[in-house]
DNA sequence: GCTTGGACCTGATTGC
DNA sequence: TGCAATCAGGTCCAAG
């Protein structure tokens, strides 16, 4: 997409989470894709026009490429079209689909001049594999807080990016209890917690993701993480590391799944 | 302030 | 077989 520009659009509903920009439709045709990035789960898209397209895929939004050329790439797996909210035209004949059944992902267009007030990136924490996140940040970031470790992580102001499954299965391996209050794991505990996480993040990059149910990347190929869990939806299984039953509890409306005797 | 729980949606699975 | 209840990868916001 990068250095192409938008042929045409089609939006197909007034609203995915939130509406739709104003004028959504016209602000992209006939401009150029600069760069496309990434921050947090936020995907950006710089345009000629001086905005940004921010885009959130939510629990179920997906991109699908198609090649002008038949069969340049090859879909494993499809989709509804009822559920094509979006779809972007490139000047080569490239088609890129929005497809999201819940519709939990958003669209937004904001000024690039002023994307570091963009609302919804203005208080997150740092992204796990970056320079800015170590456990002696952790030690700080946790210090104070009062909730369990488990929805500490999940709040991506505390740190950028992880969700509910690479949260239970980075404490896991940092051997750390999903129950224990947040400003109990600074010290030894989060000198564990912060390689783990880098440590899941990485890994499950290059297996290509965690497939459950949806998720698929853009030419429609699945990730493999999912077959590495080590506790998420494995309740009832025996743990890899003590042979104990893996259980499941619910923390701020999530499901958290941790091994009761490794993990304290 | 910080923390929690409900809300936003559809679809798959489970249990009666 | 058919229906209702439950659960799902994320984020926001009102209420406590």
């Amino acid at each position: 997409m990068e250095g192409q520009r938008f042929a045409s659009v089609s939006q197909n509903r007034a609203d995915l989470r939130f509406p739709f920009p104003e004028h959504f439709v016209e602000r992209l045709t006939g401009k150029t894709l600069i760069r496309l990035g990434r921050q947090a789960k936020f995907l950006t898209a710089e345009l000629s026009s001086g905005e940004v397209l921010v885009m959130h895929l939510g629990m179920t939004g997906r991109f699908t490429v198609e090649a002008a050329k038949l069969g340049e790439f090859h879909h494993a797996t499809g989709t509804d079209p009822a559920h094509d909210h979006v779809v972007f035209r490139m000047e080569d004949g490239t088609s890129v689909t929005y497809n999201d059944p819940r519709r939990f992902g958003f669209m937004e267009l904001w000024p690039a001049e002023q994307f570091e007030a963009y609302p919804r990136l203005m208080a997150m924490g740092p992204e796990p594999l970056s320079n800015h996140f170590s456990a002696a940040y952790l030690d700080t970031a946790l210090k104070d807080k009062k909730t369990p470790i488990k929805s500490a992580l999940l709040d991506q102001s505390v740190i950028a990016g992880l969700g509910n499954i690479y949260v239970c299965e980075a404490l896991w391996r940092a051997k750390v209890s999903p129950k224990r209050l947040a400003r109990s794991v600074p010290g030894q505990r989060a000198a564990r917690l912060a390689p783990a996480i880098n440590e899941v993040i990485a890994e499950a990059i290059e297996a290509g993701g965690s497939s459950i149910s949806d998720f698929a990347n853009a030419s429609g190929e699945l990730g493999y993480f999912q077959h590495r869990f080590a506790v998420y939806d494995r309740e009832g299984e025996a743990c890899r590391t003590c042979g104990d039953t893996i259980r499941r509890l619910v923390q701020s409306g999530r499901s958290t799944f941790y091994c009761p005797s490794c993990q304290r």
